[in-house]
DNA sequence: AAATGCACTGTAAGCGCTTACATTTGATTC
DNA sequence: GAATCAAATGTAAGCGCTTACAGTGCATTT
């Protein structure tokens, strides 16, 4: 038993089956033609000293590390779970490996975990939404790592992007809940300063009300981070206004889940005596109780597209296309009449 | 412009700064005297070339990564989420990355992440639970990968540990239900195969049960993967038996959120018409309605405890602790008297 | 003035692979 | 039987770093 158990190398394996490191290296890699024999007596011992190959030495050899890597700015709500799931799984049929990190929504850190991903070698990257400083972007194209934006769609921006309509699924919603009769409309938004999709969402609500009308300055808005219990106390908040409003639209779904615990809590009867809505489908939505109309989202559709269309841009078949996906309005019970 | 834009190397820092490569290295590794000046004209050529090393071959040579794996089950529901925040955040202070990967329950693909993650230059890694290969086992001691297994505290085990105790929570929380006068325990289990969590959960109930003078024979089990969905097919069958339960004990809160959710649905008054408990304590629990009881497990401190002693590992500090933390129960509204 | 020690810096040998290029071999053709 | 060619294999040069070892100067000691 050898006191340093020292992992196989190439060389180990060549000298075991009597052939040189480029044939082993080719047998491994399949790409080009080895001999049936040579193979075999490869791969016996390949078998028979356990080897596996050194990733980082194949990387810097190769300069290809068929790894991608994705940056999401929270892993501990299931926001971007589905999407990144679905990501994951098309990824690795297509043959690669995901690398994720959290950004933890701060745009500082997500430029480090960029450099981070580049200087690991990632094959290409995947980040969410828009919002971020123009250097990062320049990083990315001077090294040219192929960079798609999911969670984003604008057809007017030069980058990859895959995602939907944040504004005008907002602004359907509204007409939607105007249609209903309310007019006493408050918001629970998520913090619009360096997120993008929160920004929009919030557009495009102010679009619908000034279309139907209605003065978007009149709306109250209450701007919170994306948590459970901040949607609660803010929807404890926009209750005490007077007059009361008879919907509370929310960011997303997380800060819905807090304003509807809040309300039963306050034994406020929803929708009766207030509405309430939220923004993804997550798998929360529809469980709450009473289950919640929000914005449907196609996470896992954006996740495999996103994948798909990255590795094109990664083996050069493609320069990097942008896709709007449609969302649809999840009708269940927490939206009724004003 | 250059038309290819070569990103510069450790070389081009040198030539650009009139030093040698080895000055340049150990003015960014920060380990050796540098003087003051050649420092200064390093970290000018640095700037002036945006110049970032590759982390590729800087572990290629040094053999280190400071990088972490961890695979865990599933990133598609929360149970994992807050303890993997934590650890991430606690790497992140020791100067570590994390690396994640998700096996989705399969211990195939766990094995294949493994390897992948240790062809990666994984310093370390952060596995889930017991129960794999034997031969996974090996291979990591053979190449010396400290690992630390986490949920899971088994004391009588040789690996590195921390968690807490599933089958006395369970059995716990039993003694608290038989307490209250249930008799008749039906239970939506986790898949038991391959997931020692799960089977300890479930064992626990049973000795519970058993302490209490009562038959585990006759305990009603449904296995179901972790779903929403399926806790609540789960649970509308067991409230077909004959007799019906008063309690439907849910081997997470996964689980019991569907189970309440369908209850809410059948029209069963919770826990007047029956009593439905959960485990984990995942942010979820306390939204529901009405709010679950259920098992409180310390996840941030059993990630934070995961990442010091799995570092002390690495750096050789620690030959691999065994922790077990303790758990409480979090009594809310879904358990009452039979 | 020579010897010693210290602080700093340079030289160069790898780390474990891939791959361009060279070479060998055997079959095929004329 | 010599020439030709394709297939299989080998040789060896890196990939961009780290680090052991070997200087080089200069201040201090004897």
């Amino acid at each position: 038993m050898p006191l340093p158990p020292s992992v196989p190398t190439l060389d180990d394996v060549a000298r075991a089956a009597g052939v040189s490191t480029a044939t082993v290296s080719r047998c491994l890699n399949a790409k080009q033609t080895v001999s049936k024999e040579a193979r075999e007596k490869v791969m016996k011992a390949v078998d028979a000293l356990g080897y596996t190959p050194n990733f980082i030495a194949r990387a810097m050899a190769a300069k290809r590390t068929y790894t991608i890597g994705a940056i999401i700015p929270t892993m501990e709500n299931a926001i971007f779970a589905r999407g990144l799931q679905a990501f994951q799984e098309a990824l690795h049929e297509l043959g690669y490996n995901l690398l994720v990190s959290s950004s933890a929504y701060q745009p500082s850190l997500e430029a480090e975990q960029v450099k981070a991903l580049v200087a690991r070698g990632a094959d290409g990257l995947l980040l969410i939404g828009y919002e971020r400083e123009e250097a990062i972007y320049e990083f990315l194209e001077q090294r040219q790592i192929p960079t798609i934006l999911a969670w984003a769609s604008d057809l007017e921006r030069r980058h990859a992007c895959v995602g939907f309509d944040n504004r005008l699924a907002m602004q359907t919603l509204v007409d939607k809940i105007i249609s209903m009769g309310h007019r006493q409309i408050s918001i629970i938004s998520g913090i619009v300063d360096g997120n993008d999709r929160a920004a929009s969402r919030l557009a495009g609500i102010k679009d619908g009300v000034a279309s139907n009308g209605l003065d978007p300055k009149s709306l109250q808005v209450i701007e919170v981070p994306y948590e459970i219990e901040n949607g609660a106390t803010a929807f404890a908040t926009l209750m005490q206004a007077n007059p009361k409003p008879t919907v509370v639209m929310c960011g997303n779904d997380v800060l819905a889940a807090g304003a509807i615990n809040k309300a039963n809590e306050m034994g406020l009867a929803i929708p009766d005596d207030v509405s309430i809505t939220g923004f993804d489908d997550i798998e929360l939505a529809s469980i709450l109780h009473p289950p919640l109309t929000t914005v449907h989202v196609p996470h896992r559709e954006m996740g495999r597209i996103a994948a798909q269309e990255l590795i094109n841009m990664v083996e050069e078949r493609s320069t990097g296309a942008k896709r709007q996906l449609p969302v649809s309005i999840s009708m269940r019970r927490t939206l009724g009449h004003a």
